[in-house]
DNA sequence: AGCATCATGAGGCATTTT
DNA sequence: AAAATGCCTCATGATGCT
């Protein structure tokens, strides 16, 4: 069910009943309730200005050239430059607004499955406001659609997936009708005849459990797990049963011993089986047994398919087809998100299975982080020299007071705080009170040692405990002295960009295999770029920067870049855009024609709603900010519709 | 307005104990 | 098994200063 459904939007308004069920789960209803996205389309509409009242034809998206637009990203064969060649050549603020609008609500419900038109019409209809009445207004008409069997609808988005068939017919070559028959049956179908049917009852069952008050994701899951065949009362009887035993998810895992790795090999195995082979009845089974859908888990020791240091087996892996390059493409977030976060990067990013590595591997600082990429990953090799391990190493004029009871030898994720003033005072006041001794008390010890490894303190003098220092965060990290100094950004927000950047050894050693493959050196497309942390990476591994394309939002930030980029003496070109929500097909188009596509595309999208540390608005993926993981895929599958058509 | 400083837990996994 | 404990986390908002 999965490859289409990354590979391009049109796929996702193909069946409902099959497509629509990984994304309609957890969370997602959930956040769709929350303001973020709902916002900014509210605020969209003030500002476009011709939304007098709530009339419904007066929202200038839901026309018909609109619709033909909002149809590009999807059918891109259709036509990448919009149809309209006024609106090509229209004015930047006209373009550029058109496609925010939809960037969230809409691409969410896209995602969700249906199909662009209706989602356009029910939010023109229910409004913004009440995602969860739009949300029933989709399933409700997708079900009296296939029972009153009218196949218009379904006629538009066959044409729409003949489209890209058409366009996409190299990358799935063969395996294509595979997979996508894997997609319209799924769980059921061995025939083609029964799409229709089947998906039909599943709906109607879903109909039915909602209108009774389940929870969506809740009654989607149980059919998915019950199978087609389970009538509404043992559809009802597995909720409850789920609701009731939650914990059931822990059961997950023990007698899989292996890592994630093969755990998701596992699961994926059955996708690239034969589509007729691994029926819903085994897998219905085998979900029973585990309770809950299976869930990417983080792999002990965080090390993903290897370290320099760590001598582990080779791993070899093999992509999904849609996977497939060009561009290379490598995204980047926390590893410890909230559930389910993982599981939808992932299923958006063509189901690759994320590498989760911990810095700690390669530098005197922890930073566990999940990497999602189509790059080779045999005969990596490191960043030279080897940056320090330890903290002693890494800091050695701490070596001189640092205590034998403070075991620490590398230091926690760096994050964009520091400890402040008056917590080391409290701690020197805490240590001095026992001077005397050789050792404080235990419970001293404890409370300094959970406030060192709080807030990453190093031992600067007796009794004297300090944040580290913004250089010393630029050497941990990988970036040259200085980086981030001077040119007008403050202490503050230094530390706040170093604190969400890559770790350039990590990030190195992971693009290092490109050297070989791009000897003459790269395009690069770098979104959410921080303070430039791949084009660190690629500088140092000696991989020549071409043209970089670099997205990013803060102008501070901005001016770190350039700034490394002109002290650096690059020979290629630095083009900076400010919005990545502002970067449409016309402008990757117009990029890409003027220097012939990007060989690789770096991004990893903001984590503060992912984050641990957020007490706030830690509200997953579809945080105001974090969702901007769906322009990057937005924007990478542009890029690779764009790639194919030029060849 | 910009900057620095400070206080503010929960979620989730792993490990240990009961 | 189940409960308790340990441990860590690319942060936000309020406040006061210049």
């Amino acid at each position: 069910m999965r490859p289409l459904l990354a590979g391009a939007f049109a796929a996702s308004s193909v069946s409902l009943s099959s497509v629509c069920v990984p994304f309609a789960k957890k969370g997602l209803v959930n956040h769709l309730s929350k303001d973020p996205c709902i916002s900014q389309a509210r605020e969209y509409i003030v500002m476009d200005g011709n939304a007098a009242g709530e009339g419904d034809d007066n929202v200038d998206w839901n026309t018909e050239d609109e619709l033909e637009v909002e149809n590009y990203p999807a059918s891109s064969s259709s036509s990448l430059t919009p149809p309209s060649g006024d609106a090509a050549s229209g004015s930047a603020e006209a373009s550029s607004s058109a496609g925010t609008s939809h960037s969230k609500l809409f691409y969410q419900f896209v995602g969700m499955g249906f199909s662009e038109k209706l989602v356009a019409k029910a939010i023109d209809e229910i409004g913004e406001g009440q995602p969860d009445a739009i949300l029933e207004h989709l399933l409700t008409y997708k079900v009296l659609q296939v029972l009153e069997n009218s196949p218009q609808e379904q006629d538009i988005d066959e044409s729409a997936v003949v489209k890209e068939e058409v366009v996409d017919s190299d990358h799935f070559s063969s395996d294509y009708e595979g997979s996508f028959l894997d997609d319209l049956s799924d769980e059921d179908s061995y025939s083609g005849s029964e799409e229709v049917i089947n998906p039909s009852s599943e709906d109607k069952k879903l109909l039915s459990l909602t209108a009774m008050g389940y929870p969506v994701e809740g009654a989607y899951i149980a059919i998915e797990r019950c199978g087609p065949d389970a009538s509404v009362d043992e559809l009802i009887d597995f909720i409850c049963a789920a609701q009731m035993s939650k914990e059931a998810d822990a059961l997950l895992g023990p007698e899989e011993k292996p890592r994630l790795l093969n755990d998701f090999r596992k699961q994926k195995k059955r996708k690239h089986s034969n589509c007729d082979a691994w029926s819903k009845k085994r897998r219905g089974e085998k979900k029973l047994l585990h309770g809950d859908e299976e869930q990417i888990r983080l792999p002990n020791p965080m090390i993903g398919f290897g370290v320099p240091t760590e001598s582990s087996t080779i791993v070899h892996r093999t992509l999904p087809e849609a996977a497939i390059g060009p561009p290379y493409f490598y995204y980047e977030n926390v590893a410890l998100a909230p559930k389910g976060v993982w599981d939808t990067i992932s299923r958006f990013l063509y189901d690759v299975e994320p590498e989760f590595v911990d810095s700690k591997y390669f530098c005197a600082t922890a930073r566990k982080r999940g990497y999602v990429h189509n790059l080779p990953t045999n005969n990596r090799f490191p960043l030279l020299p080897l940056p320090p391990r330890t903290i002693h190493e890494a800091l050695p004029l701490t070596r001189k007071w640092w205590p034998s009871w403070d075991t620490r030898t590398k230091l926690n994720c760096l994050q964009t705080c520091i400890g402040s003033a008056k917590l080391t005072e409290r701690i020197r006041k805490a240590l001095e009170d026992n001077d005397g001794e050789s050792e404080p008390p235990l419970r001293i010890q404890k409370y300094v040692l959970d406030e060192c490894r709080k807030w990453n303190l190093v031992w600067v003098g007796r009794n004297k405990l300090a944040p580290l220092e913004p250089d010393e965060v630029e050497m941990l990290l990988g970036f040259p002295k200085n980086h981030t100094r001077g040119g007008g950004i403050s202490r503050t927000d230094r530390y706040k960009s170093l604190g969400n950047s890559f770790q350039v050894d990590t990030v190195a050693y992971h693009l290092s295999v490109l050297k070989d493959l791009f000897p003459a050196g790269v395009n690069l497309l770098s979104l959410f770029s921080g303070i430039g942390g791949a084009e660190v990476a690629l500088h140092r591994l000696g991989i020549p920067l071409k043209n970089v394309v670099s997205v990013e939002i803060s102008e501070v930030n901005r001016n770190i870049v350039r700034s490394w980029w002109e002290q650096t003496n690059q020979k290629g070109n630095l083009i900076h855009i400010a919005d990545v929500q502002q970067l449409n097909g016309d402008r990757l188009e117009q990029l890409m024609n003027s220097f012939g596509g990007f060989d690789l595309i770096v991004g990893g999208s903001p984590c503060n709603n992912l984050a641990g540390s957020n007490r706030h608005s830690r509200d997953g993926l579809e945080g105001k900010e974090s969702s901007l993981f769906y322009d990057y895929f937005r924007i990478l599958d542009l890029v690779k519709c764009i790639m194919s058509k030029g060849h």
